[in-house]
DNA sequence: ATGAAAGCGCTAACAC
DNA sequence: GTGTTAGCGCTTTCAT
């Protein structure tokens, strides 16, 4: 591939490989002369030297690679952001990526973190493909480590999740700031972090309004297409019919708006909704596109490897620390004011619960 | 992270580094003593040793790395499998892919093939994000290489690409063999050669079933669910609607299913529909699900590493190769036998044309 | 069957 | 300012 080593520059310049080291590696302290300079990098611009960083990390103990491994990049189309995100804030280190997936298998975990050990990454990014609490392999500890849409249940390493809480708040006060104050909520029914979380915000949004929560306003489906279709249904054709919908994600918002379609409401004339997850495959396929709440996974990607770098930069082990990024709202078109002439079983008059803060 | 060096299992075992590293290696033609063997092995086991592989790959010349170099990984979700693909194939070989991608920047994909060979990794894999001819980049050919999901002109570089006419014969074959007669197709406008492609299929397939090609049963729109939407609705509110709608892509049959519903037709009771690409997130949300053709995303990565791992073992320069691989056809619930129940503006008689071999 | 020694390409003391 | 030298941890002749 590359012939030419550093030797090779330094005969061409009539130079010994210390200088030239100097001078490519710009070595604070050491200052060489000018002209010795150029010629070198002209000498190594001429002969495409290419520095071969296998050498480099050998002596320096240090590879400038990050291994990024996760249970399953390839199912959730969303979370090749979180790649992306890491690439990005690796490429402004000048680290690369060498990335990896399990499929969940926890043998083929460890022996692929011991591959990425052996290949001496500077530390490694533990990725799930679903905000969760998980338990790391063993291994892992064994450098620098993050996780990535996860938590450890001892919170020994460091890790970041989105703000689920926030998120669903958000979603909900779009609803309410609409004017909405009879909103459903289609949830998921997996025993997973966010169902409770997305709940909290549901009710926090509520009850910023002065709303009372009603446990019936919920329904707990499962979380696909179907899914969202059975839950809008039942939540659609009920007698005091809500007038808002908040999803518990895209999927089930799809589900929705067929519910909608096939019950002759039209949204958002007759019905909003919010999603969650900015799945834009389908959020902004959906017509009208569908107002939600992203999941933070570029940002999260970022995180995890400014934060790992931190760790492997640092002088003595540092703290764990545990981040939690919001979800923006991204609004589309499928919210709108509630329809007064067209009511809804119920009347919604805007009445109790004045304006949030 | 690793302090333990063959030096250390060497000692501790009584033995020289260099029969640590026959036993490890296992070296064809050198044969160690059982025992000390065993011991070496032990050792390094209770040490839990891991070899370094900067060291080795600087002896050896070979890292044991694949550089995978895409131009936007981010953008479409099934492109992933490109990847999983890859890595399942680096696996098997003990190779592991460093993962960058440009966005399309052509400077940023030069400056990034230049960190791969820096790496050493032992070939690149260059990966576009949809079956386009592209020039890769120059640098790209100071080692081996292999164009994924893409050809490059001069064709000097080995490539795969998908079948897409075979696919798109599949697809209508489907709708025919179904019984139908009246077949549109909701195109793309995009000029792209799958546009072409896709159409020659649409073309053979009538042609097997010995039915006269109609240009106006094809319909060309922006590819996306908007445009699967004016193009249902252009096709089904004509006089002689179809009864079958084969989609360029998954997304513009989301739209024709909105269409469709419009109208009042059900699917498949009064139109069948088939899409292409297998967008498991619309394709499997659907209501019915929608048959469809998959792009072979994860065998085209996996032929990606076997070709480029062919090219790095092979003692001299290979030809380059190109491949096209089939894209199956994937049955899920959108087709059925035209309804003579509910005609369609013109009965639909099963009249010329034969079954095809 | 086992070991000594050279060297992959580079950086970093330490001289000069 | 520039060069000498000693490794980083490993594989691989070549001896023994």
């Amino acid at each position: 591939m590359s012939r030419v080593t550093i030797k090779d520059v330094a005969e061409r310049s009539g130079v010994s490989i210390t200088t030239v080291s100097h001078v490519l590696n710009d070595v604070p302290g050491k200052r060489v002369n000018p002209q010795t300079r150029e010629r070198v990098l002209r000498v190594a611009e001429e002969l495409l030297y290419r520095p071969n960083q296998l050498a480099r990390g050998l002596r320096t103990q240090r590879s400038n690679m990050i291994g990024f491994l996760s249970d399953r990049v390839s199912t959730t189309p969303h979370a090749t952001k979180m790649i992306v995100g890491a690439q990005d804030a690796a490429a402004e280190a000048g680290s690369l990526l060498v990335l990896l997936n399990s499929g969940g298998d926890p043998d083929l975990e460890e022996r692929e973190i011991e591959a990425l050990l052996e290949r001496q990454v500077d530390g490694i990014v533990y990725a799930l493909f679903y905000h969760q609490v998980a338990t790391p392999p063993a291994n892992l500890a064994n450098g620098p480590a993050v996780l990535l849409d996860a938590r450890s249940p001892d919170g020994l390493v460091s890790s970041v999740v989105p703000d689920e809480i926030g998120g669903a708040r958000a979603a909900v006060e779009a609803l309410l700031a609409a004017g909405h104050r009879q909103i459903g909520y289609v949830a998921t029914n997996e025993d997973i972090p966010a169902r409770m979380l997305r709940l909290t915000g549901f009710r926090q949004a509520l009850e910023v309004y002065g709303l009372e929560f009603d446990p019936a306003d919920v329904i707990e489906v499962n979380p696909n297409a179907r899914g969202g279709y059975d839950g809008g249904r039942a939540l659609l054709t009920r007698s005091n019919r809500p007038t808002g919908i908040f999803c518990f994600k895209d999927l089930a918002a799809m589900g929705v708006y067929q519910a909608a379609g096939e019950l002759g409401l039209s949204i958002p004339g007759d019905l909003s909704v919010v999603g969650f997850d900015d799945q834009e495959l389908i959020s902004d396929s959906l017509w009208p596109g569908l107002t939600t709440v992203a999941l933070p996974h570029f940002e999260m990607g970022r995180w995890a490897i400014r934060t790992l770098l931190g760790q492997i930069e640092a002088p003595e082990p540092v703290p764990a620390v545990h981040a939690v990024l919001p979800c923006p709202l991204v609004r589309r078109g499928s919210v709108a004011p509630p329809s007064r002439l067209r009511p809804a079983g119920t009347v919604c008059l805007v009445e109790g619960g004045g304006r949030p803060p």
